[in-house]
DNA sequence: GCTGGTTTTAACCATATGGTTGAATGTAGA
DNA sequence: TCTACATTCAACCATATGGTTAAAACCAGC
């Protein structure tokens, strides 16, 4: 199943938007860890945690490797990539209203190659 | 009700998690428009369009200013930046994935040609 | 006030979310 | 094969999501 790079922007952002997963995205930057190893910091359950980790994965933030019966979860960090540079995009803006720099965005150019973003 | 930044950074990925959302911020970006002008290019009723600049605004991603019977919507691309800042966190993680190697000029991994985009 | 245009709310629907508990699966080792 | 541990799956629950349509609310002008 191919998706548009619309749909992975979508499954990305909405995978970032729960706490407990941006902390263990940052759990696992620092050092791949197994499911248990994970789950330690959370009050939650350890099927709680696998669900998050699926999320996590169906985004392609993290991979699994199988060490044998434990799983390594690791960081995809490059997957990222495609959301920062879609909020980069507003780098001029937040500029401007910060009153940072004077970059004014021109109207109408230098996005068209998003597909129908 | 004041809420950690853990919890706006929830709601402003969340935010960011629907194409039809960043298509919006996108337009609005680019000139302030009323609600129906916000509406016109997409297939769903006034109200969904209604429902997503809620979403947007709880985010505190735009803001609405009353102009006679029509509302104003207007970005507030500063508080894009958390969520920018949280991503920028990982660019040495991309960074060493993608092979910009800046700290290190000889490694041992040596595939990865990866173009991206 | 009435009318017409703009936007939101209400009620509803189908599906997804984040959590639970308990059973099932996988894997290593004795 | 039996056991112990690591992890996932199944079923369930409450709430949220993104959409609809129809009614209500807001606002200018006559």
């Amino acid at each position: 199943m191919v998706k548009t790079s619309a749909a992975r922007l979508d499954t990305v952002f909405h995978a970032l938007s729960d706490t407990t997963r941006r902390s263990i995205l940052r759990d696992v930057a620092r050092k791949e860890k197994t499911v248990g190893e994970v789950a330690k910091p959370y009050q939650i359950s350890l099927a709680a945690v696998s669900k998050h980790l699926k999320v996590l994965e169906s985004a392609e933030l993290i991979a699994r490797e199988r060490r044998g019966s434990f799983q390594i979860v690791r960081l995809c960090a490059e997957n990222l990539l495609p959301a920062e540079e879609w909020l980069a995009w507003y780098e001029a803006f937040w500029n401007r209203q910060l009153g940072v720099l004077h970059t004014y965005p021109e109207e109408g150019d230098k996005d068209e190659q998003h597909d129908h973003e």
